[in-house]
DNA sequence: CCTTTATTTCTATAATTCTAGAAATACGGC
DNA sequence: GCCGTATTTCTAGAATTATAGAAATAAAGG
């Protein structure tokens, strides 16, 4: 991954709203939740809803398929996990007194 | 921690000058590096840099020491850390469909 | 085609951020 | 106390962001 990349996505996430959002996706697993729904359970309103969304989608953190007139968002797990995985090991390079640490393999 | 907090730290990394500064510290490892080292090495004009940090000190990932004239910073290890373990169970929270992971232990 | 529900785009405003030059401050040595 | 080096604060301008109301678009059903 490259710096700004991660750097793109942590800003994505650097945000109280679009930590809460991505929060709530989480939570949400692998069904998602419609946009009206994480609009009712945040109270945000839609347009500044809307307008988040886009930029976790713009950095891929978060996909959106669409079912009928509701708009379904996921979180890109895959992608989560190598933003981690890059923090961890931008966070402890060349082992200068830091305890090195990864992420353990997914299961 | 709590969400907003780790929103802010997500914020003051999530800015490619800032990351390069945070990174550039990490590699530097226990004995930290210079206010004026990092200048040099990331070509940054010194009162952007200043900014830069204070945004970083102001969260807690960059911490501060003062040898003489020079001012020495370091990355607060424990926070980072915190941070990632934060996200990782935020990321994973409820175990529906993703793997979970944690962070392991420090050695 | 019209209606309803879902969501986005447009628009505007207030606020914040990034950048860097210039001036100011901090520290240690003489 | 003055000097040189290190760093911050002040200042300002350009750019970006957050917020949300209003209007527009998308999709499905009748």
């Amino acid at each position: 991954m490259k710096i700004e990349d991660a750097a793109a996505r942590l800003e994505a996430l650097g945000n109280p709203t679009r930590l809460r959002i991505y929060r709530a996706l989480v939570r949400a697993g692998e069904e998602g939740m419609p946009v009206g729904r994480l609009q009712d359970r945040l109270d945000i309103a839609a347009s500044t809803l809307s307008h988040h969304l886009k930029a976790l989608v713009a950095v891929g953190l978060v996909t959106q398929t669409r079912d009928g007139t509701t708009l379904i968002c996921r979180t890109n797990y895959t992608l989560m996990r190598g933003l981690l995985e890059y923090m961890a090991e931008e966070c402890c390079a060349e082992g200068k007194g830091c305890a090195p640490f990864k992420l353990p393999k997914v299961a």
